[in-house]
DNA sequence: AAGGCGCCCAACCGCAGTGGT
DNA sequence: GACCACTGCGGTTGGGCGCCT
């Protein structure tokens, strides 16, 4: 694509912001609050590029960022969400109120990171690099399988901040209409609102997952999200996580046949084609509120050729439910027990996502005994019964993540 | 005291995505 | 559909600072 740079202008001033500097672009944005940044740096008086106003706004003037050293309590959410989202530091710092993306990479790249390493971590993996675990006792797969699991997780937190990216625009736009304001509030535009966001999505969104190893499923995840139930709809998402609609849903089976606006909890349907493409499309939601309300659909499409929305015959329709998923899908209760039998195995799926997580970190106790290496008193005591825990709190912080957080 | 070294972090850079025309 | 303007994101840089020798 390639643009010209913004700051090639000859004048414009590059490096350190002096005080003077901060002053008048907090004075301006004070007073006409920051409409257009290309235009912003002439109108304040500044000698600077907009994109270099907007980074100066955004990492460091805005009034509602805490600046100092990071609590434990934030380094261990950043180590947890970065297990799952990776390098996504706008997602990340959606998580942590006042905190910019740019501090928080700045954190990973000088802290954590180093700390994960020595912990025997890979902090890009967040797997332990001395693997033993993926020795030829099975365990293998199932470290496959946790990747591949948490990739999905990693796909549905993206969403999850996309709805709630969403839903803040939406409000803060629904403000501003009654107002009868644009962009002279400093803390009501849209580019404030979504100081640590990506760019706001229209009311379907792709999202591509982190790349999978070949013959995995490729994985992207759409959203449709009415605002008004994104409370309820993540509470559903977190159902999900805890396991606890596989009991609901295998008790359904039991009763003979699952509808999904029969079961009480958040459900989820899977859609299979009828060929042997993985292409699941599911669907997340809480089947409790009226039908239409579409919650969050992460869509499988197979490593084959076909693609989804051809191959399935789903179509989804704006705002409401995949038409057409009911007659030809799955209940969740049998598809996604299949699907997942058929990725994880049965033993796997019964226990659900957070219990292969904690049944894996205790596998790795039970069978390693001491240690990875085999060695006592090497040191690395500590830091395994870290690893131990380690993937664990990443699901205890997204099972923990309180409504009303500024995530949630 | 001073030079070397490593760390930290604000800022820059380039690309991607989106909306408007 | 092509083009342009603009914003957001993530990787990288480099200057300042503190520690060590």
């Amino acid at each position: 694509m390639g643009r010209s740079q913004c700051c090639d202008k000859v004048g414009l001033k590059k490096g350190p912001w002096t005080p003077e500097e901060d002053q008048k672009l907090l004075a301006y944005i004070e007073e006409h609050g920051h409409g257009s940044w290309r235009a912003l740096p002439a109108k304040a008086g500044l000698q600077r590029c907009g994109k270099s106003c907007r980074l100066r706004w955004t990492n460091y003037l805005r009034p509602d960022i805490k600046r100092g050293k990071f609590s434990l309590q934030e380094e261990q959410t950043i180590i947890q969400l970065h297990a799952l989202l990776g390098n996504r530091w706008s997602a990340i710092a959606t998580h942590l109120p006042k905190r910019t993306d740019n501090e928080i990479k700045n954190y990973w790249n000088t802290h954590l990171k180093k700390r994960l390493t020595k912990m025997g971590i890979d902090p890009v993996t967040h797997k332990p690099k001395n693997d033993a675990l993926l020795s030829s006792d099975g365990q293998s797969k199932t470290a496959a399988n946790l990747s591949h699991m948490a990739q999905w997780e990693s796909a549905r937190l993206e969403a999850e901040a996309r709805l709630v990216r969403e839903s803040k625009l939406r409000s803060h736009s629904l403000q501003n209409h009654h107002l009868g304001s644009s962009h002279h509030h400093v803390f009501a535009s849209s580019s404030s609102a979504s100081t640590n966001s990506a760019p706001i999505p229209n009311n379907t969104n792709k999202l591509e997952a982190p790349p999978l190893p070949p013959s995995q499923p490729q994985l992207t995840s759409s959203t449709s999200f009415p605002s008004s139930s994104s409370s309820r709809s993540l509470e559903a998402i977190k159902s999900w996580n805890n396991g606890g609609w596989l009991l609901k849903a295998n008790n359904n089976e039991g009763n003979g046949g699952t509808n999904i606006n029969d079961l009480e909890s958040p459900t989820s349907t899977l859609s299979f084609s009828e060929n042997n493409n993985v292409q699941p499309i599911m669907t997340v939601g809480s089947a409790t509120e009226n039908n239409s309300t579409a919650v969050a659909m992460i869509e499988f499409v197979g490593t084959n050729s076909g693609s989804s929305e051809t191959g399935g015959g789903v179509v989804k329709e704006e705002g409401e439910q995949w038409k057409g998923y009911h007659e030809s899908s799955m209940t969740f209760t049998s598809g996604f027990h299949e699907f997942m039998e058929g990725v994880v195995g049965d033993d796997v799926v019964e226990e659900g996502f957070t219990n292969l997580l904690l049944k894996t970190n205790s596998d790795d106790s039970e069978g390693g005994g001491e240690s990875n290496n085999g060695g006592r008193g090497s040191g690395s005591d500590f830091y395994e019964a870290d690893n131990n825990n380690y993937w664990s709190s990443i699901l205890n912080l997204v099972n923990s993540s309180p409504s009303d957080s500024p995530m949630f």
